[in-house]
DNA sequence: ATATTATTGCAAATGATTTGCAATAAGTGA
DNA sequence: TCACTTATTGCAAATCATTTGCAATAATAT
């Protein structure tokens, strides 16, 4: 454990809005001004490996790579188009669509994400806000 | 409407497994040699915009775009870890889920993709038969 | 403290996709 | 049908995200 790499981890972790590798660089470097771009890519996917960090690229714009500290049990995902801002929710019928699938196709699926797109709350109001004036 | 149009989206019509820009160019290369693939992008990305198309990203492994003529309505895709098939399919209780989080959290949804990874099938066979003799 | 091993910074490489531009092909009107 | 305006192509070079080789540096073990 080198200070790069306590540093990476505890910035992703006082991050709530999975940040591309990108951006979790120009925090760090606030507090590491000699700290280079690659050495956060290679933190993230070491802190991947050891089931840490988990890192998703979502469908919506934007091509890069988001990282978030990996929970500890699978979860869904909601990426706000305005803001890009990420919320985490659970749904309780994946067992079911997982399940139904199976019987229907004979596959063995491992994993099952949803995710969905819209507008985050906030960003709604703001919207109407803008249009009011 | 030109030739390589027509080529390219008629082979994307022919094709059942959301190819790749690169897969697709291999393709269409062998009825039309002098083709290149920049074209390819450009044509998928006009028939995308056209709402022919749609491209989305999956998050196993390659990091390409994947291709695939535009359904009428939003389905849900499993995607084979070992052949890379994708096979679409339809959860009804998509609309519940999104109802639950709109009340939940005050989001507007707008769209909603659950996507399955797994092995299909055919793969799952096929691991068998390796482990067997 | 020194030797061994791992990690960093930097630059250059890679892979996917996009873009500028001159050459070519489509579509249009007389 | 022919000249003309506009759109599309092929190609090369640019861009963007991510990875890699390597020599310098920092950690760890002896």
């Amino acid at each position: 454990m080198t200070a790069q790499r306590r540093l990476i981890l505890e910035t992703l972790e006082n991050t709530s809005s999975h940040p591309t590798a990108e951006q979790l660089f120009e925090v760090v470097r606030k507090f590491d001004t000699k700290i280079h771009l690659s050495t956060v890519y290679r933190t993230l996917r070491w802190l991947e490996q050891e089931g840490l960090v988990s890192a998703r690229r979502f469908d919506e714009g934007q091509r890069q790579e988001r990282f978030d500290p990996a929970l500890p049990s699978e979860h869904d995902h909601f990426v706000c188009k305005s803001c890009q801002r990420v919320i985490e929710f659970n749904d309780s019928q994946k067992q079911a669509i997982r399940d139904q699938f199976e019987i229907e196709t004979g596959a063995a699926v491992e994993t099952i994400s949803i995710e969905l797109y819209g507008l985050c709350a906030d960003c709604q109001r703001e919207n109407l806000d803008l249009k009011v004036y």
